[in-house]
DNA sequence: TTTGAAACGGAACATTATTCTATACTGATA
DNA sequence: TATCAGTATAGAATAATGTTCCGTTTCAAA
């Protein structure tokens, strides 16, 4: 395993120019980060080397931000996405950035994006089932106290979701 | 590096019972996938062997769907992120067959879900800026037949992004 | 207490990452 | 065109890691 990796806690800010080589790199990476730098040598016609290099270039200037591997929720039990919608009651950065603390503070919230809209934040919440969202629902964002309004859509179905960003 | 991988393809669907050393080592590998056998042993008290074991199991099994490199998407000039919201026209099993597979094939979609709510699907668009969104909105959303009503929702920050579900 | 299956530890082995050195390339300059 | 400096590269040597093997332990069922 190279020890490349450990990317994570740095907020690396230098911007680095990528070229074909280094676009296909994050391709291969991208879908299987586990395959080895000679088979990514092979596939790009080059050595282990400049390989080795590139990526470890694109590991220290940000660009690759983390190595992760991705487990099936349904898998361990939290079979249930739903994304919750809210909007604020005051909108103060002192409230805001207090909301924000206690919403990145709960595990079921896998993702929280501030939007355009009617709404302020969408958060995408993983639980088991309906009762942990509703317990979800009732005891921790119940306890916020700046929440003016909230909305819950229930996924259905995915139909699509990957990490690649780079096409 | 492990050549565990490859878990990508396959749809394991046996389930395994998960205990506790199981989820230690999940957590672990979901924040950082290039973290050897012998530092995951070492901060659970075990050898490597059982460490492998484990981790062997829980890939054949899909609990370990994927091992991917996390690009940082404002890295290679995707800093556009917009939520796109679809409901169609018709709702048969043929039309939505074809709406999927139309739409599973834009890369710009990293994530289409279906929802319930008014919409149909909600889908989760990356692009390096406004202009690119206008591009894919007119020339990938606007040949699709099959579209009733269509809203755009704006990723102003990523306030959390996370791929853990273990906790 | 006995037995069998599963989990484990430690060492040996195989594969891969990583480093090192020399060479080839590229673009600019005179 | 010739020369130079900087960068990218290949190939071999080394270090680190993944993987296997085998004997031992653990623990629950009989």
């Amino acid at each position: 395993m190279n020890n490349l990796g450990n990317t994570k806690k740095d907020n690396a800010t230098e911007n680095i120019a990528l070229d074909e080589k280094d676009i296909a790199i994050l391709q291969l990476l991208e879908e299987d980060a586990k395959m080895t730098i000679r088979d990514l040598a092979a596939k790009l016609n080059l050595s282990a080397t400049p390989v080795y290099e590139r990526i470890r270039k694109m590991e220290q200037a940000g660009v690759i931000r983390q190595y992760a591997a991705i487990v099936d929720p349904s898998k361990i039990d939290k079979a249930l996405t739903v994304l919750c919608y809210i909007s604020l009651k005051e909108h103060g950065k002192k409230a805001g950035t207090k909301f924000i603390k206690e919403i990145t503070s709960f595990p079921e919230v896998m993702e929280c994006l501030n939007i355009s809209g009617q709404f302020d934040f969408m958060l995408k919440v993983q639980v088991k089932d309906m009762l942990a969202y509703h317990e979800f629902n009732v005891n921790k964002l119940g306890e916020l106290d700046n929440i003016r309004h909230m909305e819950s859509v229930f996924v259905m179905s995915v139909i699509k979701a990957t990490h690649r960003v780079v096409y």
